[in-house]
Parts: C-alpha cells; structure tokens; sequence
DNA sequence: GGGAAAAATTGATCTAGGTCAATGGATATT
DNA sequence: AATATCCATTGACCTAGATCAATTTTTCCC
C-alpha cells in the first residue's frame, strides 16, 4: 500500500481500488540513509522515484571549479529521477543523494513499460507530472533572471517552507545562485 | 504535407505513408507577420504550434518593471506553445510573437486528443519532445547559477547559432539575464 | 533614396553581491 | 562530556556587471 502515492494520482487521474492493488504491484520501498545516493553523475537511471518522506538533493558537479551546484530538492510527495537518463538510457548529469533519512518507492525501467501498458490511464498522471515540472522549471528561470537575490530567497521560503525548513542555508544558496555569506546578510534585517 | 513536421517525428517513432496521411488531417497551416501575436499573456492557448520557418519570441511581462523577459525562442523545428495553458486550460502566463514572417503548423485542443486515439504511438513521440525540453531547462538553470556573463553569452552563440543570426542582440541579452550594453562590451575583445 | 525609428556602441559612474578570512555556534561522534 | 566537524555569521574589501546618457550604426518604411 503505497497511501500517499494513491493520494497524489487521484488527485489527477480516476483510479479503481482493483486497479491500485494492480498498481502497487510494480513497486518496491527502499529506504535511503543519510548521505546514501540513490543517482550517480554518469551511471544510468534505471529506476523511477517518488518520495515519502526525507529529504533529497540532486546536484551538477562542475567539473571546473569542483563545487555541487544543486538543481532541485526533493521532499515528501516529490518525484526524484533523472528523467532523460531514465527514459533514453543515457548516463545521468547529476547526482542525487540523501539529506537525511528517506523513504522512496522506486520502480524499474521494465516494470515501469509494463506498468503503463496494463493501466494506460497512467499515461495521463505522467504526462500531467512533467507539465507541472516543466511549469515550475520555466517559472524558476524567470525568477532568476529577473528577481534581485533577496527577491529570490524570499520567493523560494514562501514557496517552499517545508524545504527551507529542513535544508541548510548554504545549499538552498547552491539552489538560487546567490553566496552563503549573502544569505545571512538578507536575515539579519 | 507537412514535411518538415514529418521528418522530425520520423526522428523518434515508426509511422507509415498512410498514417502520416491521417495525421495531416489534423493540422492546418498558418502565416504569422512579423509583430503579430500567436498567443497573449492571460488568454487560453487552444492550439499546439509547430514553426516551419521563421522565428518567434515567448516573453513573460514583468509587472512591476514594465520589462519583457524573454522565456524561449522558437526557429524553425521548433514547438511554440505554452504547455501548461494548452493542457490545463488555464490563461497564458506569457506572450508568444513573431520577430519575423512565420510559418507554423497548428494543431486544435480537440483535434490533438482526436489525433491521440487514433495514432496512439504519438504519446511517446510528445513524450520524448517534452523530456527533451525539461533537459534543456534544467540545463539552463545550471548555466544561469555557474557561468558568469561572458560564458553565457559563447554558450549560447554555441549551443544556437541559428538563433543568434536572426534574432537582435537586445533579446539575446534579456534571455540571458544580462544587459545588451554589456553584450556589446563582451564581442569587444 | 532619404528620413525616422530601432538597435548597437561607447564612456562614465555606481552598486549588488562575491570573495576571503576570522569567529562563533551547532551537531555529531567517541 | 569532550572533541571534531560542519555550518552560519560578521567584517573588510573588491569586482562583475548594471545603469544612464550620448553617439553612431543599422533597419525600416513612404
């Protein structure tokens, strides 16, 4: 019984009891330990992701200046997967490691093809799931380019607390472009 | 004939002479001058767009600066839509343009979902352009958080060289979240 | 082809936010 | 509980890139 996955697909698509018990048959649990990576930069993605609870960051290696630069976190309710490396076997550009504890449910390549050829109507879940994404990714370039950084720190806490609560400050730094340092300089206002 | 739409999909996914037949039928060509709007900020986009030739420009409004900020450009090859709008049906959050004559081919909400049903192996075709796209986002944000001005700038006569012939200097800058004064100062050297 | 409008350049000046280094708190590990 | 590591804060200083204003160049249009 994967409840709080059930609760995010209906909140999309119609989905049967029957067709559940189906579904959480794809699945497995895992559970991450803190600092555990679930995606090495390089390797292939051969699982899709959602997290129940914890925490995650994925995270770009810049090969120049060897600093993380972060790309996303992923909290409870959140999928976490390097979708272009899962979908086209490619080798992943990022990496994604544990917070803190975490408890994902994963999905493999394979039972993720068959998975959608038994319930179709999941096509639609998925498909609504990259839109949103994709949204969010377009809003967040606007903010970059056109939000002074205290604007962008701001933005980010009263869009997502529950992050900023359990994060630290140097990495939702990473996330917005902006120093440490600056960060702290913002909060002493 | 829409050859060019054509040859793209054959990129990814098998379709026979005759399916491709059925799937003209669902399109219809259009002209766009230059200055004229595909789709404006707070309307409802009802049609998916590909561009034949030409070039268009997709900005958001900034409210409080009275500024354009510029999303994405779409040349020829390219998907023009706001997604989100299209699918959701709900208004734009931004404006798509034409910079020069354009050609686009369109696609009607319900003639897409008609489409659908009777050429099923389009999901994945759709599906593989939308993952494409989300790669190229989050790659962006990756430039935008780490490379400084300048990189930018090569980056993107790089990356889009098409773009960066047709396109003037001063929405080059504002895509890249840099002013175009100091675009100039950058091919100075 | 000539005038107007739009874009690009250049110079001078200014500032948001970075960098570096030192210090102080928290957390975690034994 | 003590120590070590990690993280946040603070101050001093610096620079990448913005802004503003004045030309110059290019493009558009009758």
């Amino acid at each position: 019984m994967h409840l709080k996955l059930h609760q995010n697909i209906l909140q999309h698509i119609k989905m049967t009891e029957e067709e559940m018990i189906l579904f959480d048959s794809y699945w497995t649990e895992r559970v991450l330990q803190k600092g555990e990576y679930l995606l090495r930069n390089g390797e292939l993605s051969i699982t899709d992701n959602y997290v129940v609870s914890g925490a995650l960051k994925a995270f770009y290696i810049n090969p120049t200046r060897g600093t993380e630069e972060i790309l996303f976190f992923a909290i409870e309710d959140w999928w976490a997967t390097d979708l272009l490396s899962f979908n086209k076997q490619k080798p992943s550009n990022y990496t994604i490691q544990a917070l803190e504890t975490t408890h994902i449910i994963q999905i493999h390549r394979q039972a993720f093809q068959d998975m959608l050829a038994s319930l179709p109507q999941l096509e639609r879940y998925f498909r609504i799931i990259l839109e949103s994404y994709l949204g969010s990714l377009q809003r967040r370039i606007i903010v970059q380019n056109t939000m002074a950084a205290e604007e962008r720190y701001h933005d980010f806490i009263a869009h997502y607390p529950l992050i900023a609560q359990k994060v630290p400050q140097y990495l939702i730094a990473s996330y917005l472009g902006i120093s440490p340092e600056f960060i702290s300089r913002i909060k002493n206002k």
